[in-house]
RNA sequence: CGCGGGGUGGAGCAGUCCGGUAGCUCGUCGGGCUCAUAACCCGAAGGUCGGAGGUUCAAAUCCUCCCCCCGCAACCA
């Protein structure tokens, strides 16, 4: 994996300047653990967990940046009977397939840059001792128990149908009439809960985020909510982790693959996961709301544990217009994007082309007008000609800042500007508003160059040093750009950083004030296009 | 009465929760500059914010009704 700053684990003890999210005793060091959804290992990467995965980058760099104490999470979610199927038709067993898929995941990820901290899987070991630790523990509590269910089952689905899914009361997939059949599993008392997600609901209105989902949320919650069956009868899948209180059944979905969240943490020790468990922030796409919004508090609320600190659900990826399907054909590979386009620019486009808990739409000639518009013309072009111009006036070596003028401190100001904003806009999820502001505060640097002129300055030798300070200002732009995008185009910041011959630390905050980043003699390099032009 | 999302200058999108100059990118037209990745800067044209009512001093934004579009089998963020 390629080393960047913001990949740095901070020492502990800074202390952080921005507005946070995470509530926090003074004076303890913040925290938040950053997780993704596991990946179902019955389909490849594509742009939707792509999106997800740099989402939570983004934030993970974000708040390590700011000296959070940060923990990053991801994995695979691998058992089920789907899995168990896929792998049969594959003519392999499924743990054999689960770590083939599995291993498509890690290495596309591996691949973009992500600085997750550990791949969970749910056939690791420890993962399998916390499942079962945690459904002896719930079992122990009465809170699971054992009944039958009755209903509606078509063998060619291996599965249970409701009335209403029913077409002319047969099987929409097999035409068949579904056999009423009772069986016995094991149960969770969810509909127990109830009112006391409610009252978390209520007590703290931006636990499920943007608040769309929220109210969808208190939506389901207006129902009666009914146990929930988490077991099955090894006579229909073993592909999955054994209950500890009777071998003859295996959990079953969410009961397992939640629990991950709670694992990765623990397996660090009870001081460190009693820090970072309620500083817990899922994000997970709109698809799988109800689980994590609904069943998971239930189960956190039956095994004692505090409640995440919050749920942010975001929206999906059309491409085209059209929904994104395998069928259709036009699923969007994530690392074909990189491979093109580039990381950080695949990467800038998926952040800045949508807005948190909507849906947005991906194409190709929007990516293209979008990566020449505000990471070559604007971002790369202005580090460009600025360096161009140290280059040429002075061989590269900063100049005196000289006499702040009114201009100059607009500069500033527009940066410090640019500074609140990102931290504000992050705060509330709003990626595509800080990258706004950033480049809001660019585009006031390139004016700041055509109202200042040191092309024209420098031509007379009166004026000269005017063009230095000009100069020195907008190096200054230059590193607190590299700074303000380091959590959403690390690599870029990097190497902006690397042309101003400062150490990549540098890019940790809070930075230097400005004026007094770079020393008396200090030499910048020569520019190289960041990012080149895309013609079409 | 199924659920949800959406209808904003030529295109694509923000803004709607917390009413008060309609913003951004691209495109078009005119001008400037020449340091720069034919990039940059300035200016202009272009919108009855889907429609109709209502509340209000004031509505894209709040309320009511209506019209149109897109998802809701599986996979899946």
């Amino acid at each position: 994996m390629p080393t960047d700053p913001t990949a740095t684990r901070r020492v502990q003890g800074t202390t952080p300047r921005v507005h946070d999210t995470t509530p926090r005793v003074q004076g303890t060091t913040p925290r938040v653990y950053i997780t993704t959804p596991l990946y179902y290992v019955n389909a490849e990467p594509h742009l939707g967990s792509a999106y997800t995965m740099l989402i939570c980058d983004t934030f993970a760099r974000f708040y390590r940046q700011r000296g959070y104490d940060t923990h990053f999470l991801t994995g695979t979610d691998e058992h089920g009977d789907k899995i168990a199927e896929a792998a049969a038709a594959a003519g392999a067993e499924p743990k054999a397939y689960a770590d083939r898929i599995s291993g498509i995941f890690r290495s596309t990820w591996e691949a973009s840059n992500l600085t997750y901290d550990r791949f969970i899987r749910t056939t690791d070991p420890d993962h399998v001792r916390t499942v079962q630790a945690i459904l002896q523990q719930v079992y122990d509590a009465g809170d699971i128990y054992f009944g039958s269910y009755g209903g509606l089952y078509c063998t060619g689905c291996e599965r249970f149908y409701t009335e209403k899914e029913l077409v002319d009361g047969k099987c929409p997939d097999h035409k068949t009439v579904p056999e009423y059949i009772e069986e016995e599993n094991y149960f969770f008392r969810m509909g127990k809960y109830q009112e006391r997600l409610l009252a978390a609901l209520e007590a703290k209105p931006d636990l499920v985020r943007p608040e769309r989902y929220r109210n969808e949320v208190l939506a389901m919650l207006r129902e009666p909510l009914e146990d929930l069956c988490i077991s099955r009868p090894k006579s229909r899948l073993t592909w999955g982790i054994t209950m500890p209180f009777d071998d003859r059944f295996v959990t079953y979905v969410w009961f397992d693959a939640l629990i991950n969240y709670v694992t990765a943490v623990r397996e660090l020790g009870p001081e460190r996961c009693a820090q970072l468990w309620p500083a817990a922030q899922h994000f997970i796409a709109k698809d799988i709301l109800k689980p994590h919004a609904v069943y998971w508090p239930t189960m956190l609320m039956a095994a004692g544990l505090p409640l995440y600190d919050h749920l942010n659900v975001h929206g999906y990826w059309t491409v085209d217009g059209q929904k994104m399907s395998k069928s259709l054909g036009n699923v969007v590979r994530p690392l074909d994007m990189q491979e093109k386009y580039g990381r950080d620019a695949f990467r800038y486009v998926l952040l800045r082309e949508s807005v948190f808990g909507l849906d947005a739409d991906f194409r190709e000639d929007a990516l293209v007008t979008r990566i020449n518009a505000d990471l070559a013309n604007n971002i790369g072009n202005l580090v460009s000609r600025t360096l161009s111009m140290q280059q040429k006036y002075f061989a590269g070596v900063v100049q005196p800042l000289g006499e702040h003028r009114p201009e100059d401190a607009a500069l500033a100001a527009a940066f410090a500007e640019a500074a609140r904003e990102v931290d504000a806009q992050v705060g509330e999820l709003m990626l595509s508003r800080a990258l706004e502001a950033i480049l809001r505060a660019a585009d006031h640097a390139n004016k700041y160059i055509v109202e200042t002129a040191p092309f024209t300055l420098a031509k007379d030798p009166a004026t000269k040093p005017r063009v230095g300070a000009i100069l020195h200002n907008l190096l200054e732009a230059l590193r607190m750009t590299a700074e303000l995008s380091a959590p959403f185009t690390p690599e870029t910041s990097v190497r902006i950083a690397e042309l101003l011959n400062l150490p990549d630390t540098r890019l940790a905050l809070p930075g230097p004030a400005w004026g007094t980043t770079f020393p008396a003699g200090h030499v910048v390099q020569k520019p190289v296009p960041l990012f080149p032009r895309i013609e079409v």
